[in-house]
DNA sequence: TTGCTCCTCACGTCACGTGAGGTGGC
DNA sequence: TTGCTCCTCACGTCACGTGAGGTGGC
């Protein structure tokens, strides 16, 4: 059982050592044993936890939601409810801006690749209502 | 030809007034005149090139491409190589990003409406990694 | 001694929005 | 006088990353 430093848990977990020190600002990761130098010395399950983060982020969730996950699962025998909803709100805004952003794409592919060769016929510029210059 | 007061700018442009005193402190739009007591006061220009600005943010082009498109703009002569290859960029971005997240929503999509009842059956919890724990 | 890791602290990022505390105009 | 608009300036947002200046460990 030979503690981590820093720099192998962020190794480990694909974590930035900023990042880390930052979670433990945030009271996400709870601050771990020191050496005699003042080094950070973390056990197992401080990278089971951050691992636990890293994913959530992946996933796209906010650090909040994360907070509230890791609440959730430290107590197994509780209801999920809160896991499910939380999870359920975070796909609808991930559709929503799925949605946004294919009407977006939509709109600047009618503007690309069209430029005849100056400024003064380019639809991006006219797009953006430039034509409203002289 | 009267100068608009910069209420009456934000609300013909649509855009919230302390953004337009941004965009005149990071050189988008050019400082008005004032009136005798320091009140801005815009000419229709303003609202033109600020409407131009406004829709470069809706379809989510950064700060700098606008900067770059509105020197563009302003040089109908030149040609638009740089405006296309700007927006290429961009749609390139979104295109992008719409992938990222169309793969973020399937997995959410497995994850939710699951919950048997409780978290050690979550399948929220678990893809998080929270099987780990005990 | 060298080079690496680690430490803290402050500031930067992006594009704004909010709030404090005050003044001018009808 | 009231209420509205405007003014400046500083700080907050989100989730970090970077950089300064320094120290410990092999």
């Amino acid at each position: 059982m030979s503690a981590l430093s820093i720099g192998r848990l962020g190794e480990r977990a694909g974590v930035n050592i900023e990042t880390i020190r930052y979670y433990e600002r945030i009271g996400l990761l709870p601050e771990p044993a020191r050496s005699l130098a003042g080094y950070r010395l973390y056990a197992e399950d401080h990278l089971r936890r951050l691992r636990f983060i890293r994913r959530g982020r992946d996933l796209g969730f906010s650090i909040e939601a994360i907070r509230t996950l890791l609440r959730l699962a430290e107590h197994p025998d509780q209801p999920c409810a809160d896991a499910d909803r939380l999870a359920a709100e975070h796909l609808a805004d991930v559709e929503r801006k799925i949605e946004e952003l294919t009407r977006l794409s939509e709109e600047l592919g009618k503007m690309t690749r069209c430029c005849a060769d100056s400024v003064a016929q380019c639809r991006i510029i006219d797009a953006l209502g430039a034509t409203e210059y002289e």
